[in-house]
DNA sequence: TCTTTCTAACTGACCAGTCAGTTATTACTC
DNA sequence: GAGTAATAACTGACTGGTCAGTTAGAAAGA
């Protein structure tokens, strides 16, 4: 019945809560929170459903862990563009680019934010913990560019929070069509070429 | 025991439908189409859980009549805008304008906003009717405007759809922010000023 | 051997959907 | 216009299926 060949199962205690998190972050964003069944993470991951319960105790704790584990390259992407000392333009292209090639192209990213606007009523808390580690952190540090590029006369007046949402807003959009639209077979959005021209554009619109 | 004064319950067969639909919206809203309680819906139209199954057949009816319902008033929108034929910059200030003022602000519309991001791997055929009445043809407006002004020489080349995207997108952004960070305590958004600052930008930016 | 990791069958709470019975309203009668 | 039958609107207790979480014991390793 059984080919001895391949054991039933493997013993890999070391390596299990990442193949965990990754299966449930699959299932997460294709379901949300409910409708996500433990039964199938656990298939994914290849295991029983009882072997989740030795990682992690309950379901909600387990998309804690997804959520809260997918913030850590995201800060680590602010933290990087933060200490670089470029010139404002640069920093600005650069961080935007980033955010189209790396971010908003990359499924479990744009899945994860997703799952935090999706879930945000039934768990404040991780919208708490990537308001404060990735998006106000993100953004400080973008307007705070913008107020030193004023004072030294290279930009326009005006408030660089405002500024900074307004360039922040199409990559913000390009996530949720990619998330909602193009899976249902709406015209594909060029992320790349939509943050090059949009950079131009206001980047010219901002100047004095 | 009961106080004969107040009736037990009272007949409005015509007024019920649109009462179960607001209280489902607000219920569905808050917690997503898995977590909402019919039990919940039921208590706050005033009703009891089986006279929703007088109106509707099934949870996910109720669901799909809610979105389609909050469709029809930003469809009039649209439709309102595409005839009326003013000059290009007053109508796309006029058109984001409208937003800011109108739908971002508005916790009914966002809210089912949020609903068809959250569910849209669940209820596709929710995002293809929003994707179909509202979102499309409002690009397809817009870009057709942009398209024509550049055929003047009013604007700048590139391409009209990404242009588009980049004048919407900070509206995106304001609802996601009033979705889900406001509520958690984060820095509330000016959107009319955001709006208002943003197209000044991005107008003065496509300029040739 | 004994411990750790894991499975599979199980349990119990929860909730969408049902339905037998109740109350309000309308229609009809005298 | 008072009484009464017929109908439509509504209630709330109930049911059956589902699924998060539990556990007894098997398999792997030391």
């Amino acid at each position: 019945m059984l080919p001895p060949g391949e054991p039933k199962f493997r013993r890999r205690p070391a390596d299990r809560p990442a193949e965990i998190l990754s299966a449930a972050l699959e299932v997460f964003a294709e379901r949300g929170f409910q409708a996500a069944r433990l039964e199938e993470v656990a298939k994914r991951a290849g295991v029983s459903k009882g072997a989740l319960y030795l990682y992690f105790e309950t379901k909600a704790d387990l998309f804690r862990a997804v959520v809260t584990d997918a913030v850590s390259p995201n800060l680590e992407n602010v933290k990087a563009l933060a200490s670089s000392p470029v010139p404002f333009e640069q920093a600005v292209r650069m961080g935007v680019g980033m955010l189209a090639r790396k971010v908003v192209t990359d499924r479990r990213i744009t899945g994860v934010v997703k799952l935090v606007i999706a879930e945000s009523r039934n768990h404040p808390e991780l919208a708490t913990i990537w308001h404060e580690t990735v998006v106000e952190p993100g953004i400080t540090l973008l307007s705070g560019l913008i107020a030193a590029a004023q004072a030294r006369g290279e930009i326009r007046p005006g408030d660089p929070r405002l500024y900074a949402f307004g360039l922040m807003g199409p990559m913000v959009l390009s996530m949720v069509w990619r998330e909602t639209f193009e899976p249902i077979g709406a015209k594909p959005l060029d992320v790349p070429a939509l943050a090059e021209q949009h950079l131009d554009t206001v980047l010219k619109g901002m100047r004095p």
